[in-house]
DNA sequence: GCCAATATTGAAACTCGTTCTAGATTACGC
DNA sequence: GCGTAATCTAGAACGAGTTTCAATATTGGC
């Protein structure tokens, strides 16, 4: 869980073949670091990690599907920062909110890479769900990991619907900063305005809660 | 107001040039309906709607742009439609999802138009801000209709963060399900989920403490 | 160690968004 | 109406994502 898990395990890769891997995405890190979405052109990618173009494609069978995974990677390394501090003796409400402001922190540090990242998440299609739906269930996990200090608790179905909506308000804000749509402040305000649908109970209590209506509802 | 208000009035067009926008916008519609924005091309539209390559591009700057535009243009005919049924007796919050749902519902007519305007939007940068500010600010116009019965009260701050959530929830939910990632039953949730953040009082209290809010806060 | 399967390379080719050019055509002030 | 500036047209050309292919290298099984 803690180690570098293949995201669907295709197949074992060999030591090389990892190390291929591991230098694309470096590669591409980097160039989106340096120019965004647009500085990350396969070529480039593929010379900078010293792999032909056509291996670049059998690894990452398309630009998006490449972002989509440096952003998969970006954010295992982040969740392992983020679970370092553990912000108790908040509400739950507001760990997140906490969690939220200072994942958008390291963010601002590294726009054109966050824009590269975030612009593939948005447009990518369905060809690319699988990787998209690893993105969504890393966020997921780590939005759940702020609301419950017990992290074994099994999420109920509302739950994890206010957590969908507190995702997409994430990505569609950031991506409105990123375009200058959208100030500082108003993200942090959008964040905290969606927090508002996380009950302020014990999570405990909301946890029981939130079981008993999973009963009820579907 | 609710006649044809060209979007920033830059040039003001004569007769035969407002009938060559409108033909290249009917084409635009008319390949995105088909096949989604990757049959949108950009010769393709120009030949459709007969008009060189260079004079496609001196409308309109680009694919997105051109996209935005569309969807622009569907919106304002949509606006429309939904203004006629004033669901009224319903609370805001009511009102609100009840909008919101039957214009998901139109989109499910035509999923792959749906799809090219939705992933236009997403993926435009900031070149194509204005544009998408426009899309912005029909779509908050139609939710504030939807929540006040009263059409001229002065929208809060805090009432528009809301709506910018809604927006933004709204948004990406679309998208996942346009890509295969969300059921419509899971849109729907979502949707009456992040509709929670309205206050369920009369609009016109909620108003008012809004308005004393906005005074305290900022 | 050897063979067959698989992976990698390098380079060309193809597609589609975008830009550019040169020559018509149109709009407009006088 | 006339001349000029702006607009439009047809088509070539460019750039970056993607595909393809023949030649070469690596790997895994025996």
């Amino acid at each position: 869980m803690m180690t570098t898990y293949t995201k669907a395990a295709g197949a074992p890769l060999t030591e090389r073949q990892e190390a291929r891997r591991r230098r694309i995405l470096r590669a591409t890190t980097r160039l989106a670091a340096q120019g965004g979405y647009d500085a990350v052109q396969m070529r480039e990618v593929a010379e900078l990690s010293e792999v032909a173009l056509g291996t670049l494609y059998r690894y990452f069978p398309s630009k998006v599907h490449l972002l989509v995974a440096t952003m998969y990677d970006q954010l295992e390394q982040l969740g392992g920062q983020l679970r370092r501090k553990p912000n108790k003796g908040l509400p739950p409400r507001d760990r997140v909110v906490d969690t939220l402001l200072r994942a958008f922190r390291g963010m601002q540090r590294e726009p054109h890479l966050t824009e590269a990242m975030m612009r593939a998440l948005q447009f990518a299609d369905r060809s690319v769900s699988a990787e998209v739906d690893g993105v969504s269930r890393i966020t997921t996990e780590m939005i759940l990991d702020a609301i419950h200090e017990d992290l074994s608790v099994e999420p109920s179905t509302e739950e994890l619907a206010v957590i969908r909506v507190i995702t997409h308000t994430w990505h569609s804000s950031l991506i409105s900063w990123l375009n200058g749509r959208a100030s500082i402040a108003q993200v942090r305000l959008d964040i905290e305005t969606v927090a508002r649908l996380i009950p302020d109970e014990e999570p405990a209590a909301a946890a029981a809660r939130a079981a008993a209506e999973d009963t009820r509802g579907e």
